[in-house]
DNA sequence: TTTTGACCAAATGTCCAAATTAGTCAGTAA
DNA sequence: TTACTGACTAATTTGGACATTTGGTCAAAA
């Protein structure tokens, strides 16, 4: 194997997918970035929709990687989801794939791109759900339903850092934090 | 005055922009309906936006008022929160137009329909800030940025009561609200 | 056996004429 | 004089014929 073709492919992909988006993205134009006949494309993938699903599979263990990073075994259960949540959201505004997804889910409804971003939500949901299990068996949070928990943190941080900005300031990531740990893990009242 | 013809217009263009939306409705269609010349809706409207501004205005004149009648004085600030925003929410589900409104600015992307989308959050939004600044004064909550939470509580009601849905169970009224209670009352910590 | 690009059907985009619409205003009715 | 009207207009939207582009195939080349 002189020149790994598949690996052309998905690179040029991830370029163009990146740039222009899933609709605006043509296969013709792939294989002309990677260099490979048109046909040479369908003897990995077998549509577009497939090609476009490795991509954003990997798109998502990366940010699966980040997140973990993000995570300090020494530090509390509230700092740790704090970091691994604001670092997925950092995730989001670094990545130009996810930016562009994002946007063409938002402006044009490509149903592609609206089906990966949901998944890219169930794998954060997924990976909170799991780190709150675990603070629970180990005591270190109330008992609660992992499921709506997360849920709840996910939907609260999407709201402050995406939708507050919609009006006002942005908040920096200290103010989140005290938010949020005023909110879920205080609570209001005296 | 034997007939009120404004009356007439408005209750004609309220009919019609609850059955059809925004943009399907046509000026042409309100005169028949209400039974005059198209002429005469421009004698006390200059546009349609006009109309349609009279009509969201009493809108959200009625949830105001659906809202005040849910909350209860003899009740705590908790407790009357969630009613009046649950009351809130039922009100979208029950009333045709907002029904209309919100499917509009969600699938045509109408201007019109979202920018009374905006006014409706905006005027709940103050609703509840008005109640927080309230229950501080009285000493029946912790010290808190208004803003911030009426826009903390506003997003999680809406998230659990509409976002929730599309993947589960809807949850009960009780649920919310001693989901509401767990996380912006009493905070998850131990 | 692997790779290719000309080829095809289907989807998408481009016109442009015809239809529709918000808003006007000369005229009618009261 | 005043209140109302609907035919009219300019601007926008629609529908549909036609051209282009696109995802996917496959016979031939390497």
């Amino acid at each position: 194997m002189v020149v790994d073709r598949r690996k052309m492919i998905v690179d040029a992909a991830t370029n163009s997918f990146s740039q222009f988006g899933f609709k605006a993205t043509t296969m013709d134009q792939v294989a002309k970035i990677a260099n490979v006949g048109k046909g040479t494309i369908y003897t990995f993938f077998s549509t577009k929709e497939e090609l476009f699903d490795e991509i954003t599979n990997s798109l998502i263990k990366e940010m699966k990687i980040a997140a973990e990073e993000a995570i300090d075994e020494t530090l509390t259960f509230q700092e740790n989801v704090h970091r691994a949540l604001y670092r997925i959201l950092e995730f989001r505004l670094e990545h130009q794939l996810t930016i562009k997804l994002f946007q063409e889910g938002r402006e044009m409804r490509t149903p592609a791109a609206m089906e990966v971003i949901e998944r890219i939500e169930k794998a954060i949901l997924n990976f909170i759900k799991d780190k709150i299990v675990k603070a629970i068996n180990k005591g270190e949070i109330q008992r609660c339903d992992p499921e709506l928990t997360s849920f709840v943190m996910l939907k609260l941080y999407v709201a402050l850092i995406f939708d507050w900005e919609k009006n006002h300031e942005p908040l920096s990531k200290e103010k989140i934090a005290k938010v949020l740990e005023q909110y879920i893990f205080e609570g209001l009242s005296k």
